[in-house]
DNA sequence: CTGGATCCACGCCGATACTG
DNA sequence: CAGTATCGGCGTGGATCCAG
């Protein structure tokens, strides 16, 4: 069977909020990774998306459903069981998320520096210099 | 001289915005385009942004000046003068951009046929088959 | 377990008016 | 020309409760 999902895998100290790049919606992103190594259950997808309502979750989905990113198994069983997987099309978003994580890696600390200076120089707080690999 | 931005290189018939990939906030992507062949100045940019405001463009633009992104730059003139230009930084993006753009034409009529394949469901309509790449 | 239904707080951003 | 100030609508998404 397929391992669990890592209820970290998504840092919350990450900075990933700073990131100028999205994927869908605020959590539609992380949704696409959670169902990256394949089909997952509701609750199994909430787990690692720390603090996600049912609400958002299923509106979320829906979503991703109408637009053909993923496809909706329900199981008539009792209690219910609903599973989740990517489409060929939602395999598609794999790819830039990978390039949002590549300049990420590369670019996003010269951002942060930046911002962290700038906010420092409206202080008149002097700001030690920084090197980065851009700028 | 820099030749004139297109007031339509934004087409608001295009689909765009149904696009699962954001740079920036709404408008910060359109603006690093704008400056992709060089530096402008404020209301030369706001001809493509159809319908920006002022407020809005000043905001966003200082926004992406905080996080290194443009670099501005004000000539003490009157009537006043004032140019932004891409950072090393801000040009990372456009091959983000251009990844976006990619993913689009390739996979956007994709999302746009299940999307509305979906809503003819809703409302009990037979929807014609589609062909398209994936699914 | 998998949601739907309601209510509500907050932030984005558009409209309008004004300024150096 | 290049903004700032102020107001307000509206949509996203969080909290809470409820249901099959």
């Amino acid at each position: 069977m397929l391992p669990e999902l890592d209820p970290d895998m998504f840092d919350p100290l990450c900075p990933s909020s700073a990131l100028p790049i999205q994927i869908g919606d605020k959590w539609t992103g992380m949704i696409v990774l959670c169902l990256e190594h394949g089909r997952r259950r509701f609750n199994e997808i909430k787990v690692p998306l720390r603090g996600i309502t049912s609400k958002v979750l299923s509106e979320t989905l829906r979503a991703m459903e109408r637009d053909g990113l993923v496809v909706r198994t329900a199981y008539p069983e009792n209690p219910p069981r609903v599973e989740y997987e990517l489409t060929p099309l939602g395999r598609t978003l794999l790819t830039l998320i990978d390039a949002a994580r590549t300049w990420s890696r590369a670019h996003l600390p010269t951002l942060l520096d930046a911002r962290q200076a700038y906010e420092a120089g409206l202080t008149g707080q002097p700001v030690p210099p920084v090197t980065s690999p851009d700028r």
